[in-house]
DNA sequence: CGAGAATATATCTATATGGCTATATAGCTA
DNA sequence: TAGCTATATAGCCATATAGATATATTCTCG
């Protein structure tokens, strides 16, 4: 697990990395697509691609000629529940929050 | 923002660190509790604590002898806020939960 | 099958990072 | 002030990372 967080934290300290979810985030798509806004050579774009997908943070697809990304949002949960662990340090209504919705059960909620 | 997030989820990128703020979450401690369980160097440690600083995880404060940690807070919530946004890709029933809310409104929160 | 398009891999370079040991600094306390 | 304690800084080494360019691979299409 620790090497998991390594892994998906150092994927996400890179401000092209974390652009490129931001761009998936709108949806699948291709190297090309994904390399267009940057600066950077197509290899440089791959390399960057290679450790979001190492994180687990994107999947591969195979589409004819290409091999559209998509977002594989485990990975953000994963250090969203991390980091859920020192909420109540910054959000001082959390724990009575918190407590509250355990109690009501009532909104929609499949 | 962009070299704050890098610089917040570059010092999470790491076990040590992580396991500090960890240690840190239970309160204020000295330089020498936070290096007692691993087995690095004392200056190893502090470099660590640097680098928590700089990315503003933790503040440093000054006690007789020695300078004791505490967690920041507001790193931690800048880095939440950003995941925040990518929420609702594993959440389903977040975008339904955050309406609910908006509209209550009356919980008990100051 | 041959050409072109999309993407990956290899190799090289420069810089960053994490660890160590040795040493410096700062504040108590006798 | 001298010495002890707590911590920081300097300098060194090994490995990792982010770029680049050149080349290989894999499909598609005529």
């Amino acid at each position: 697990m620790d090497d998991k967080l390594d892994a998906i934290f150092s994927a996400l300290a890179d401000p092209t990395r974390r652009a490129i979810l931001g761009r998936l985030a709108k949806g699948k798509a291709t190297v090309a697509e994904l390399a267009d806004p940057f600066a950077l050579s197509q290899p440089a774009i791959s390399k960057h691609l290679k450790v979001l997908e190492q994180a687990g943070l994107i999947r591969s697809g195979r589409e004819a000629n290409s091999r559209p990304r998509v977002l594989e949002p485990a990975a953000l949960k994963t250090i969203a529940d991390w980091i859920a662990d020192y909420r109540r340090f910054w959000d001082q209504s959390f724990d009575r929050l918190d407590d509250y919705l355990s109690k009501v059960q009532g909104y929609e909620n499949d």
